[in-house]
DNA sequence: CTACCGGTGTGGTCGGACCACAGGGTAGGG
DNA sequence: CCCTACCCTGTGGTCCGACCACACCGGTAG
């Protein structure tokens, strides 16, 4: 047993019995080590870890932000684990977007069987307003174009899966901007984008699950090919 | 920029030029640290962190075996991080049976679709053999049941969906346990269990994506009604 | 009452030291 | 000549003590 997962199972062990909650603090790094009768740097070590994980945020200084303060961001990790193993070349970008493909089909088909508030629909409105500005470049409207579909996956409910999608669209963002120049005409790519983006929203709206999840499974599909990208054979969604 | 954020950026990048590959060795800890002029301890923040990620793996000692050894292994910081965050309370127990429900039934409907190899469909044969065995403890059935939704799911192909679904079944298992005791009769629910999952191997060798998919959700929803488990609205699969 | 300014506690970093471990080269015995 | 036992070397694992930068907070001077 190294020293430093000591602190680990702790943090763990003081979640799970809700000795720790969000916002609540770590002990000092100094005092840690002396309860567990081990040194500073492994405390820290440990730190870093959880750190790396979402579940802390430290800071100097102090006052009640500094310190090692209890968070909730699960995004981050999932990202950094995903553009790790990416870069290793032993996770296929194809089965990335097979995944994406799954989960936002399901997500819409799930928004759209729900009651959503107004306000819910109203981010991804003012996106989608946003994309309307023919002054973007490519980058910037992929970038509208991916939190339009973060927030879209949001809309079901599923915290984890639209953690899930957050990541895995930060991970597919270089690897789609690298293909905007497969496209013949990015312009008109980008007037059919916009116009699919506002029938995804409409069925999402109007309460048709299937619709919704077929538009969105289409609305993928369809760019990857125009941008000649990842073949995947995969269906993703419903049939 | 944090110090140890260097030896981070720097191992992604050898990763994606190709500078590290699966097998490789990082430079010693204090090799490193001298030519990224840091600290040792620094350096050792940065490896943990890649050791939680499931990027490199620590041993002692010397030989090819020793160092830090680049390997590939995203299942268990995924696990770790869905248990962590579980342990805040922020991630619904709900949401992760839900998505488990999505993906697995998402693996069955495209594992029917596709051409096996005879010996992928052995693994799983040889669990549901293994789990005939009337002598086994709830514990240990449970084990066996994970591993062949595991390996289920891994029939699909698709390597990130494999991982996700082998630690959401790992967050899971504690939860499941715990219920048992809400069955009337433990040893009913096993026979029912063992029939569904022959079933589902056989829509599966059959190539019946629809019918598989459909066995999936069935045998996993009946069994946490059965259980009295996390009442979850959303679809999951196709209904 | 206000503005300044040090005290105090936080994480961030560093250098050096020692330990346990495992492999490989070497010196010895057969 | 071969085999065995030993020691040397390099690895990560751990620890100590120190100093820095930072941010709040309270006392103090105006």
């Amino acid at each position: 047993m190294k020293n430093y997962e000591l602190v680990l199972h702790r943090v763990e062990a003081d979640l799970a019995a809700g000795r720790l909650r969000i916002g609540g603090r770590l002990p000092g790094e100094r005092t840690l080590a002396e309860q567990l009768g081990i040194s500073r740097p492994s405390v820290r070590e440990a730190v870093r870890v959880l750190e790396a994980m979402g579940v802390v945020r430290t800071a100097t200084g102090s006052g009640p932000e500094a310190g090692a303060v209890i968070v909730a961001e699960p995004v981050s990790p999932l990202t950094a684990v995903l553009r790790l193993h990416l870069a290793t070349n032993h996770l296929p970008m194809g089965d990335v977007v097979q995944t994406r493909l799954l989960l936002e089909s399901w997500s819409a088909r799930e928004a759209a069987g729900r009651e959503l508030e107004a306000d819910e629909l109203k981010a991804a409105e003012g996106l989608l307003d946003r994309m309307d500005d023919t002054g973007l470049s490519p980058e910037e409207f992929h970038l509208l174009d991916a939190e339009f579909h973060v927030a879209l996956s949001g809309l079901a409910g599923n915290v984890l899966i639209a953690a899930v999608m957050t990541s895995l669209r930060s991970a597919i963002h270089g690897y789609v901007l690298a293909a905007v120049p497969n496209l013949p005409d990015w312009e008109a790519v980008a007037v059919g984008l916009r116009a699919e983006h506002r029938e995804i929203l409409a069925a999402v709206r109007g309460g048709e699950p299937e619709r919704a999840a077929s538009l969105v499974t289409a609305h993928i599909r369809g760019f990857y090919q125009a941008a000649q990208l990842a073949p995947f054979g995969g269906e993703g969604g419903t049939a």
